[in-house]
DNA sequence: TACTCATACTAAACCGATTTATGCTGCAAG
DNA sequence: CTTGCAGCATAAATCGGTTTAGTATGAGTA
């Protein structure tokens, strides 16, 4: 039907070369010296049939694309979903559009999707990086594509990134939960190698090393299936009676365990204070609301905007990387607060 | 640094015609009468050398991309996220790669993303369209392109699309809160043309009106900052203080109608019943339980997918649209039940 | 007159693939 | 001794743009 009309139907329609065309498209006119009365019949065509270049055709040659790839862990999951909705509108803003992906911090889909994104010729890369990728991402970064990454960082690797201050997050929150007077302290959250995890773990051992307690670390093999995060996590609730206060370390888990809790029937915050990473809904509307590590997901991600931006304009020469740490804001509300050891007894 | 290799690097690392080595590599050896020892030279290289055929080349020549483009409205809402999420599953398992926007029912942003994904020669579209997007719909559907919707539908469009019973829904929960003995049930919504709204809007005015009882609508302009949304909101509530049960028309209505009630210190369900539209973890866990309409999200993007690769199988000869209506689940929890008039005064 | 130079525009190469049409053997059949 | 065809491989066109390297024309100048 309404086959799309090219540079050469426009071209041939006018009878003139499409190179022409092309230059008065691209705004090089002036500096081609094309006279301003065909300049604007050309312009008027263009608009007359409505024609618009295909930037697939674009791009293969130029190289560019306007189109900045982003991968994130899971789209479902809200912490990414917020940053990914944050950083379409700033992009788009500037003329660039996101396409995202889930990585499901699986290297090889992660490998698939940058092969994909490559040579789809992608400007730059943003991703919260899965393990065992390093050398996949080095190889974009030598043949000259921005790469920033969000969340965590590959120690191995020599690039932009905006993380937060994990370790301090929840040190912090730990030592809150301490000075509340809470003993057995654990912490609950996914396994995982990855750099922002192994941060809060850091955090929340000195925290309790600190203040002379002993940790329970609880680490649950993550699974798109809740019921095997459900399973092991009340056991581990159900095998330590004697924990009082649980920090988890990430909103998902956090979730997780709040329907544990809920299911057990257990008193917040007289049988168990909690506290977890990431401040969503679930935790604000909770009963009692439920303290949270907030990330502050606009400034991360005008931050990771703003480097990408930074980096496409300087085409080459970016010689130093910037690596930006965050903080975190702890809300406290009502599930981590109160606790005296006598009342309870 | 380590220049992409290119088809004709193969080519001239073996002295043969690139022709030979695309011909190889698409599986048409045989067909080509290419000798068996060729096939196996080629092979062999093309794994040393690591040489993936550049996609975008390949679709500017065939026109296919193996690629689904997907619209929804927010990808920071849950309901899209987790559909976006299931459907970026199926497809992938089917060989197809999806990359996803978020059209913030912005017809003209749309109208944009329509464009690049054109030109990026996506292979089909997916969309929850917004309002006044009708004309470009039919312009991709007769450039023969394969469009399925969710969620809701362009009434003045043939396509396949699958939604579920929106006015059965709301009919169902509207009736619920009747048979509990509500009498005064507000309907709370985003004030919206679409498809689903109307077809909400219309079960719960049925349902008062088969129940006898008098129809407490309340739209809400929907705006990306929520302090916007809360207040019309507070003040309807504060307003009509006799009301004393509420179905929200979306999860993140629902969401926000469930702080206002907070924070206005009323008691669910005593003060005031709630049901909302969409079942996340927010209705789940509060307390008391918010009854909600679960949507069959899973079977939702099952389908969806389903129908987009059966369009794709038929190249051409898609004469049938198929129009697919699934049910919803209405989960009963604390926040509509046990309401008597005389208990409460 | 012959040689620049500015002006206005274009032919052809190129990006990296696919696909169509064709070439070149050598052998069996007519 | 052609003709036909099977077997193997390729040159060249194509997709829709951008970019390089020119060309043609007329005016200015030594």
């Amino acid at each position: 039907m309404s086959k799309k009309v090219s540079i050469v139907d426009i071209a041939n329609t006018l009878n003139i070369s499409k190179t022409t065309v092309s230059f008065i498209l691209n705004g090089r006119a002036q500096e081609k010296r094309i006279s301003e009365e065909l300049v604007a019949r050309v312009l008027k065509l263009v608009k007359e049939v409505g024609y618009k270049p295909n930037s697939l055709a674009k791009s293969l040659r130029t190289g560019k694309s306007n189109i900045i790839g982003l991968m994130v862990e899971d789209i479902s999951n809200p912490f990414f979903a917020n940053i990914a909705r944050l950083i379409e509108d700033r992009a788009y803003e500037k003329g660039y559009r996101i396409i995202y992906c889930s990585t499901d911090n699986n290297s090889e889909k992660t490998r698939d999707l940058i092969t994909m994104f490559r040579d789809r010729h992608v400007d730059g890369y943003i991703m919260a990086p899965p393990r065992e990728i390093e050398e996949d991402v080095k190889e974009l970064i030598n043949a000259g594509l921005p790469v920033v990454m969000f969340d965590r960082y590959l120690p191995g690797v020599d690039t932009d990134y905006v993380v937060v201050d994990n370790e301090f997050s929840t040190y912090n929150a730990t030592k809150h939960l301490a000075e509340q007077g809470y003993s057995k302290i654990a912490f609950i959250t996914f396994s995982s190698e990855q750099s922002q995890m192994l941060d809060r773990i850091n955090g929340y051992k000195n925290a309790l090393k600190d203040s002379k307690l002993k940790p329970f670390l609880k680490e649950i093999e993550f699974n798109r299936n809740e019921a095997l995060i459900i399973e092991p996590l009340t056991a581990f609730l159900k095998k330590n009676q004697d924990i009082d206060a649980v920090l988890f370390g990430t909103d998902h888990i956090g979730t997780c365990g709040l329907k544990v809790i809920k299911q057990l029937g257990m008193n917040v915050p007289d049988d168990v204070a909690v506290v977890s990473f990431d401040d969503y809904d679930v935790f604000k509307l909770y009963s009692p609301p439920v303290s949270a590590i907030a990330q502050p997901i606009e400034a991360l991600a005008d931050n990771v905007i703003s480097l990408m931006l930074k980096k496409l304009d300087n085409n080459a020469a970016n010689n130093t990387t910037q690596k930006i740490t965050l903080s975190t804001n702890l809300n406290i509300r009502e599930s981590s607060l109160q606790h005296s050891k006598t009342a309870a007894e």
